[in-house]
DNA sequence: ACCTGAACACCGTTCAAGT
DNA sequence: ACCTGAACACCGTTCAAGT
């Protein structure tokens, strides 16, 4: 069986297994040589599809990324930047545990470069100096990330016995269950909050309309 | 030199080179053979003062956590949850590389469950319903992590790289030098937005006083 | 062209043995 | 009481060899 009429992998079929393999045992469950075995191959075969476990991790977390939206700036800036934030915390949320190694790949994602072109870009065009809206998109991204890692391999279970504790009244089934729905919940009013609060600033900002912004040193930028 | 006068390890000198390791070496730099080096010792020997290399990590990221201060309710909600944020951000941010492990861990720390208590408490008492008061403290959270995470092992650096792209006209020492500064900055805009838009949203729940809140589904918590 | 066996330099963890 | 050598079951990656 050394050599098949037709090649045993591809890059297609690699990415899937790793990515099923991630999803099931978590990150740390992903080894070369288990998903060699779950292909029916052995660990050195996978080296002739790609370089290192880094560089597939990678390919996955740019694939994982592919139903991010960052287009809805044409309807204004509010809309544009609460339809690339859900978008973008379902996108993680499908793969928590793909998120800890997100913030672990530097900028050689083509996918994360383009969104963070249009966002910038559809804020600025909104009236944001170009400070704010670099502020802006880091700020949403903080909150994506954030509410994706949360949620990353059970998350913060902390809270969720805390608020067992302290609140015997509200039934286990429901906090314990709907896990989910309050992290969902939860970032839906953090989001809403957020831009509220922007909504306000955008106000203020806009009448200074087009001044690039000098600020620098660790104050409150808003004031 | 098998059983010298005083033992050569203790748990506080094994967290603190380990700590030394992870801030140096990031998370997968540490290793129990490499850390047991450091130490003048063989890794067998650690095993004496801790179970697995995970309890060591759990009780790093708990130490890492001492500095968060959840006491700043008694001057109102909004300067309560500043203060948590603050504190909590700078203390993550002081050992990055320690953040993805963090959620990574449940329930099993003394520290972030107090924190959360006081968190849930301080809101109750400002007349936040309980669980606006537990998706607040969710959010918070998850800018905070989301923050301290972006800033790990260099950070999204994919976003300084658009904006130099764009803007030549900025200078690439300002953005590349002041990439923490600017973290910093936009970690406080969006609490500040953050908060904003929160006092608006505690106007209009303060006249519903009490009410448990009895909300669920997957829309938008504020409307 | 495609896959493999064997090897290299690593891991975390255990445990009988040394002093 | 404290540390170690040796072992076990793993890693990622390389590379000459097989068909």
């Amino acid at each position: 069986m050394a050599r098949p009429s037709s090649p045993l992998l591809t890059r297609e079929r690699i990415r899937t297994a790793a990515l099923a393999m991630i999803d099931r045992d978590g990150l740390d469950g992903l080894s070369m040589r288990r998903l060699a075995a779950d292909l029916g191959v052995r660990a050195a075969s996978l080296y002739g599809y790609l370089a290192t476990k880094d560089e597939l991790l990678t390919d996955l977390a740019d694939d994982v990324l592919t139903g991010v939206d960052s287009s809805g700036f044409s309807e204004g800036w509010r809309h544009g930047l609460t339809v690339w934030a859900r978008s973008y915390r379902e996108a993680l949320a499908a793969h928590p545990n793909l998120v800890p190694f997100l913030a672990h790949s530097p900028g050689r994602r083509p996918q994360a470069l383009r969104h963070a072109d249009a966002v910038h870009g559809g804020l600025t065009s909104a009236g944001w100096p170009a400070r704010y809206a670099t502020m802006i998109g880091a700020s949403t991204k903080y909150l994506v990330v954030g509410a994706a890692m949360t949620s990353f391999s059970g998350g913060f279970a902390d809270d969720v016995e805390v608020y067992v504790g302290r609140y015997p009244n509200l039934s286990q089934a429901h906090l314990l269950a709907g896990h989910e729905e309050i992290d969902r919940d939860s970032f839906e009013l953090a989001l809403t909050a957020f831009l509220d609060g922007l909504s306000r600033l955008h106000e203020q900002v806009a009448r200074h309309d087009s001044e690039p912004g000098v600020r620098s040193g660790s104050e409150n930028p808003l004031k």
